[in-house]
DNA sequence: TGTTGACCTTCCAGTAACTGGAGGCCCTAT
DNA sequence: ATAGGGCCTCCAGTTACTGGAAGGTCAACA
């Protein structure tokens, strides 16, 4: 099979493909013309990468998973264990993006939006940091 | 004020201050030595940077609002426009850390993590298009 | 006066995970 | 023969920094 085959079958461009051969996830075959030639398996694993990907875990993550989906010894806690570190961080960004969301939109409720120069959102941006004591206290 | 005074005060990295130099954000004077010079206005400025990157604002959003900042004749429309844009962002963030959260917390309810092999979570990653027709269908 | 040591400088490279593009070969159809 | 599409490699760019090397500057101290 083509890159162009598997691209479609796999929902993965085939630039990322290419890319993902160079870091060593999978390893296509190559044809007599020089083409990569993808077996059954290699569509698979690049499925397994897509959908691994699109939950967000990292290519490192993607990496142990793949070696752990080969190892059928393994035992499932370590597969949990990265699933949750990864959960983790989910929660973590999430958090912060509910932090950000909730600033930012008490500011732009509270700016008029009009033609006059007033703005509520860089009177917050440029706050000076009156005290002094405040910004570097404990980094 | 040299840059370590500025980094103190701003709560940005020298490091970060310099790359911000480079890319045209703060334009400190120089000391005869060389040195960065940073005036008052600049500790300004770069404080306004270091609070809009804490709400999650791009660079380049940043550099609009230090315009339209400088600008004291903008219509603050402008800038609620930018935060407004900036909060979609956020929200199609959440939302989609929300649904990978959902998705991973499900499968990561469901596997055992135990000594054993048996693993919803690479059964799930590994999940076959049987179909065929499922993945690129509309790209 | 010499020498630490902290602070500053520039420049280069690397991070994460691709993406775009140039230049060129391969294959099929007309 | 030629047109087109698919494939190849290699290089550069993306975002927003961050780390490190090599070296200049400055204040303090013996």
């Amino acid at each position: 099979m083509n890159i162009g085959d598997v691209a479609d079958l796999s929902g993965l461009p085939a630039k990322t493909i290419r890319y993902y051969e160079d870091i060593g996830l999978v390893e296509p075959l190559r044809s007599s013309n020089g083409y990569r030639s993808f077996r059954q398996s290699d569509v698979h694993k690049l499925a397994f990468l897509a959908r691994a990907r699109a939950l967000g875990f990292t290519i490192e993550d993607c990496r142990s998973l793949l070696k752990l989906y080969a190892d059928t010894d393994r035992a499932s806690a370590e597969v949990k264990q990265i699933a949750e570190e990864h959960l983790d961080r989910i929660d973590s960004k999430i958090a912060e993006l509910t932090e950000m969301r909730a600033t930012l939109s008490h500011l732009v409720d509270a700016c008029a939006g009009d033609h006059r120069p007033d703005c509520p959102i860089l009177a917050d941006l440029a706050m000076e940091q009156k005290a002094g004591s405040i910004s570097k206290a404990s980094g």
